[in-house]
DNA sequence: ACGGACGCTTGACGATCCGTCAGAATTGAC
DNA sequence: GTCAATTCTGACGGATCGTCAAGCGTCCGT
């Protein structure tokens, strides 16, 4: 677009070996510019993340990143102005694969208590397969620590949270319009609100120190999440009613049908 | 106990004008020396909160501690180990309070089901009331940062952490006990644990940066998590059910019979 | 009244980290 | 090969953390 000038000839990349496993958006019709570029803020992102995971959030600093990195600190400053915002754009790359789970989630062809299910699926699989990112999504986005990331990114990242929830709405509209939900004064997007609240609250608490087994919490807390959200949604008479259908068989289904990749990646590991 | 000095004729203490408004449980039977040191701390906890208000989680430091105060930075440290400790004593007099609404809530007289009104209500109050000192929570206790804090004060959260949810279990039990709630098969802890990470989750999502307006979600969470509490015990069917009795009036009797007081410095501020 | 041991307080200090910027290095056009 | 434009670099100033040796006051025995 702005630079005419198109990869001349031999556009091979130098193939960094940054073994990122992300499925980076790595937008075309990009110059090569654009795509040292790009690479080379995956490579950054890779880094970052690596020192999260070792170090955890206090342990990961601008200077590391460059020294684990064939770049200086400037260069990273070119890319991120702050560290805060280095955490904001892994926790982007996290919010676009739940986004995209999201969707492909709400495809699934069934009665909408069941399409709800495939959502809470995606939640599950999202936390399953990309755990510590997830963690450090809470920090982010802890507005206290928020507070200093780039208005655009913050944008960015509220605009694909918009995104999940618009999904969930749009399936609770779906309950309403079939008439397996009935809401006496209600607003539908608040069942939506009871749900993310449960799955999140869930995951915070497990994310914490506390020993959670003490209350009768088993390890993986998935299934008990996808339990109570059942419950919830037979508080507010989502039809079928948890015991008017067999689940399990839907789970299946959606496994199969929407996730059935990240269901084996994950089961590999 | 070690000193056997008695406060020499005048005890009158400096009375330093810190004005806190907390119930500070200053010990009984502590020398003057042990007193002077705990009023320290609680100074230093205060001006601690009130630069957390000011000035948010990375404006908090120890000099700044030590500036507002007659004390230099090495006294603070003396008190506290590092900066994270310091959030961790904030919380733990947080948390204190915590235990304490919830023990108050659970000598509420009534159905199993009401009581464990009572402790939303308590919950409820207790967000209400302390908001920013609750926010601090969130930070702490987020794994990655609590790591630093002091290993007693760690088991002193946790030991008020487990005393409030010893509090939920117990009514769960009661429930059952009582015939009202007939779980099949599931631990009667994780029904607590729902409720809990209802509102967990509901409060740290109203404490993102994220328009929640947007999603249908009044300013006020407050009502809107009691609403999702009551359709999650429907979901698990524990009686009476949410429109098999007036539950406003539950609310009201807790309010005069255990809250009165809270309730009116809220209405009052 | 005096002295000295003990413990508390201080603030300067080294280390770490953030974010900047002037200058070095590289690139690409001609 | 030259030169301008762009990119990269790492040293630097400022801020913060946590330490510690030296200063200070208190208290007790004489």
């Amino acid at each position: 677009m702005t630079t005419p000038t198109p990869p001349p000839g031999s556009s091979q990349s130098p193939a960094r070996t940054s073994g990122t496993r992300w499925p980076g958006p790595t937008g075309a019709g990009a110059s090569r510019k654009d795509l040292e570029r790009a690479e080379r803020e995956q490579l950054f992102l890779d880094v970052a993340r690596e020192l999260l995971l070792e170090r955890g959030y206090l342990g990961l600093t601008m200077d590391r990143i460059a020294e684990r990195t064939p770049f200086s600190k400037g260069t990273v400053y070119q890319h991120f102005p702050n560290k805060e915002d280095v955490l904001a754009a892994l926790n982007q790359r996290t919010s676009r694969i739940h986004l995209e789970l999201f969707e492909r989630a709400s495809t699934f062809r069934g009665r909408p208590r069941e399409r709800m299910c495939a959502i809470g699926m995606a939640h599950d699989l999202w936390m399953r397969t990309y755990p510590d990112d997830v963690a450090a999504c809470q920090i982010v986005r802890h507005a206290s620590i928020g507070a200093k990331i780039t208005p655009e990114r913050a944008k960015e990242l509220e605009r694909m949270d918009d995104g999940c929830f618009a999904i969930c709405e749009g399936i609770v509209r779906d309950g309403v319009a079939s008439g397996d939900l009935q809401l006496e004064g209600g607003d539908p997007r608040q069942v939506g609100h009871g749900l993310w609240s449960l799955a999140q609250g869930a995951y915070q608490l497990q994310d914490m120190d506390f020993e959670l087994h003490k209350m009768g919490v088993p390890a993986d807390v998935g299934p008990l999440v996808i339990r109570h959200q059942h419950a919830l949604l037979d508080g507010y008479g989502w039809r079928p009613l948890f015991n008017e259908w067999d689940w399990e068989q839907t789970y299946v289904r959606i496994g199969e049908e929407r996730f059935s990749e990240e269901l084996a990646r994950l089961h590999r590991d």
